[in-house]
DNA sequence: ATGATTTTGACAACCATTTTCATTTGCGCG
DNA sequence: CGCGCAAATGAAAATGGTTGTCAAAATCAT
């Protein structure tokens, strides 16, 4: 039934990062899978209206996403990079949120954050390619 | 020369909220202007560039501009009904963003803070959303 | 089994955005 | 002026992720 339901879950579960639907889809073909584009969209759309996956969008408008550990409210801290990602919590974030829109007079307060960065890994790989100078 | 660009800008400025390029360009054209929608997403782009405007993703997708009236770092207050746009400063958290990095090994910190709501006037007003931004 | 219902997926349709490329425009210079 | 070059422009075509269509296949209930 869900059964592909569950191997796109499957697949998310396996990924460190943010996964896009066209990436799931390749991924899980090549590993022999038969699925179709369609059915990988309709799952991921599934799975973000149950909450059983986190969505956002890349720059370029690229839906991707993610199974998180949490159910609960959160947010990312995504490697830029190696695309890695953290769920932080951020209560202070929150009360700002919904201070700053009562504040104007604002009701049904919902936010977007999303924090990047590039990881301890990344930065130390990707040293800035300057010439040992020897000084 | 950059005659289309500035005009392209003056639209933006006269916009309550942002604006997605097709809306900028049929105006443009609904007042006769001779434009291409090349053109605008051409100048769209280089002003977004330039840091003359403002640039977000809506949830499907589409980019918005705007532009704003500071030229510092600044998150926004968006009514989702009318579109109404509030621009806000959020020292603490530009300041969260930065700690929450730093203490997972993250550099080069960067972030995207939105928040959405519903302005007072929609509130009162109930109903059958109708964009009463046109005065 | 048999028909009803849901799920699937190949393929076409969408649509914002980008690219292409030929034409126009601005402008310095002889 | 007129010539030519380079940037700007825009119509049309291409792109590409995402969604819609619809008939075939899997699943269920009786």
């Amino acid at each position: 039934m869900s059964n592909r339901r569950d191997a796109v879950h499957a697949v998310l579960r396996q990924s460190e990062g943010f996964r896009s639907a066209q990436d799931v889809y390749a991924e899980m073909r090549a590993e022999g899978a038969k699925i179709g584009l369609t059915t990988v969209y309709r799952a991921l759309q599934a799975l973000a209206d149950t909450g059983h996956v986190d969505v956002l969008r890349t720059d370029d408008g690229e839906s991707v996403y993610r199974a998180c550990a949490s159910g609960d409210h959160h947010h990312h801290l995504v490697c830029r990079t190696c695309g890695r990602t953290v769920e932080v919590a951020g209560p202070a974030v929150e009360r700002w949120a919904e201070a700053i829109g009562s504040e104007h007079g604002f009701t049904e307060i919902t936010h977007t954050v999303e924090v990047f960065g590039t990881c301890a890994v990344c930065s130390t790989a990707a040293r800035p390619a300057r010439t040992p100078s020897r000084a």
